[in-house]
DNA sequence: ATGAAAGCGCTAACAT
DNA sequence: ATGTTAGCGCTTTCAT
């Protein structure tokens, strides 16, 4: 067993308290023994447990954070953001992965209330508040414009703006029959970007049609089989926008194998602007989502609540994108990289 | 203040213990009380309080994971098979990212026995174990073949090996001036990969020049500038051994900037066969690491270790490496992809 | 400055 | 079957 406060008394003769009160610098022991517990507890390899320090304080100093796929270069950035935050702050991260399994997310936010977390940010899985948010009792920020959740602060991207944007730079740049990767069906933020594809559709005086919007899950191949889908429901698409960058990786793919020329027969734009779309290879045409500021963002927000307590209103934040044009797309690139 | 046992034996009028039996199934209550009981627990929305059942169990059922680097698709891979594996037997994950830095690794795992985590999985940042790997008194799981310790099992890749048949796939492929783009030096796999380097080149009798071997960060930002400064000390360099992808995408990167024809000037060979690596814009050669098993083997060995107890002898695993040849380097195909 | 004691939420041994 | 009690490691109040 490890040692404990006790064993460091112990061995001194002296009473616990003591011990307890020096290592947490508090007043009320002498220089004299404050210096000889110091000592001890160096020589006996003292680790304070957390357990039992979070059991008396009711506050662990961990933030729960919860995201849908690690291995999207995307969330992994953001964590990023969020860990070297809440170093400074002097926070433990407990990360759980959705693996965009709303059943998963939901076991996740048991685990974080039994491990006792002071907070939680999470980034959905679905695309809306069930009620295991509406009474988590517990600071929350939602990486996700949820209007419908008062007791939560939420970081947003503006979504429709993005899709709408990179929609509308396909449809300048000569495109005339854009479908749509979406990824999952509940996932808010991608019928959020859908909703951006409608509107600059609209606008265009282009019809919106169902069958070129391709429900599938955010990964390469995902992407890939989507985008085969795609092609075969409507062979007269020129022109993609995908819901994400991993997304448009996989149609990158498809369309490689199948020796269809990017951006002159079909033009492709993604989202998210991850740093392997800017390799010379790949050079994906994308919108850019601030995304480490929104870790950062995301943790302050949270570590703001949790000092000001429950009665302090909640903000909501949203974040502008950016459109990056590459060469997936026709049109002169707007980023000297 | 979330419920407590207490609350519910209060609103029952029946004593906590029963209330403990009943939500942990064991034998002592009646069916009547225990199906009272599981309703009010729902009714308050119950949540066990990890911290004290820890306290008292002496276990947390929780396994700390330090990796180096989440961006890196090599590492989320392997801690998404770590994360599933986990979920099989029960058990929650701690995840730490040491940024490759060691100060910051010796943190974690402090902060790892503080949170009194079961058993620790490490991806170390460092050539080797420090005082701290030497008296953990906790299982242990190193992904590195680290000899030196003996309280702790391995799970690693046979590294040099690697390193031999991507250098000789280079010899092989008729290129003579093979330079290696090495990872940080702390680095151990990439010391014995650099070892595999040198095996191949004395092999073929060609010069193993130090001047060749050019030290960076496992990032694309360290691959791009190590090229730069492996092609200025040494312009006749017609091979590169990246230690990973990730600076090998970096090398990619530099030499499509610089219009270098890669495979016809020079060669590029990379390690790990990240899910980027396979991208027909890319196609790079490298050397496959079986990934999320390695993750999945780690987790299954430091579960194994925690049920024997401490007596039980530490397994050594060592897997092995394979040479993925894409367009990056000349010689045909092995892969239908 | 120091010690004794209570209590955080829980489990388990020991009564009844 | 149910209740009582001690104790896990720690912080904090209250005495001294």
């Amino acid at each position: 067993m490890s040692p404990t406060i006790k064993d460091i008394a112990k061995e001194l003769g002296i009473s616990y308290s003591s011990v307890s009160r020096a290592l947490n610098g508090k007043k009320g022991v002498s220089e004299e023994t404050r210096l000889d517990i110091e000592k001890m507890a160096r020589r006996l390899g003292y680790q304070p447990n957390d357990l039992a320090r979070g059991l008396v304080n009711k506050i662990s100093k961990t933030i729960g954070v919860i995201i849908p796929d690690i291995t999207n270069p995307f969330f992994s950035e953001m964590v990023k953001g969020i860990i070297e935050a809440s170093k400074k702050e002097n926070y433990d991260i407990f990360l759980c992965v959705s693996n965009w399994d709303a059943a998963r997310e939901d076991s996740y936010i048991k685990t974080l209330r039994k491990k006792q977390v002071d907070g939680i940010i999470v980034k959905p899985a679905r695309d809306e508040s069930t009620g295991i948010y509406k009474d988590l009792h517990l600071p929350l920020v939602v990486l996700e414009s949820w209007p419908k959740v008062e007791n939560a602060s939420a970081i947003s991207l503006n979504n429709v703006r993005g899709g709408y944007i990179a929609v509308r730079h396909l449809i300048n740049s000569g495109y005339k029959n854009i479908g749509f990767l979406a990824g999952k069906e509940e996932s808010l933020s991608s019928m959020e970007r859908k909703q951006g594809w409608r509107m600059a559709l609209e606008e265009a005086g282009m019809p919106e049609l169902e069958k070129n919007v391709i429900y599938t899950t955010f990964s390469i191949e995902g992407g890939y089989e989507a985008t085969r889908e795609l092609l075969e429901k409507n062979p007269e698409i020129d022109g993609i926008f995908a819901a994400n960058d991993v997304i448009a990786l996989g149609a990158l793919q498809y369309l490689g194998e199948k020796n269809i020329k990017v951006p002159d027969t079909i033009g492709l734009i993604g989202f998210d602007n991850i740093s392997y779309s800017r390799l010379p290879q790949i050079m994906l045409t994308t919108v850019n989502q601030p995304v480490y500021e929104m870790g950062t963002i995301a943790f302050e927000t949270i570590v703001d609540r949790i000092q000001k307590g429950p009665d302090a209103p909640n903000k909501s934040i949203v974040l502008e994108p950016e459109l990056i044009i590459r060469t997936t797309t026709r049109g002169e690139t707007n980023e000297k990289n």
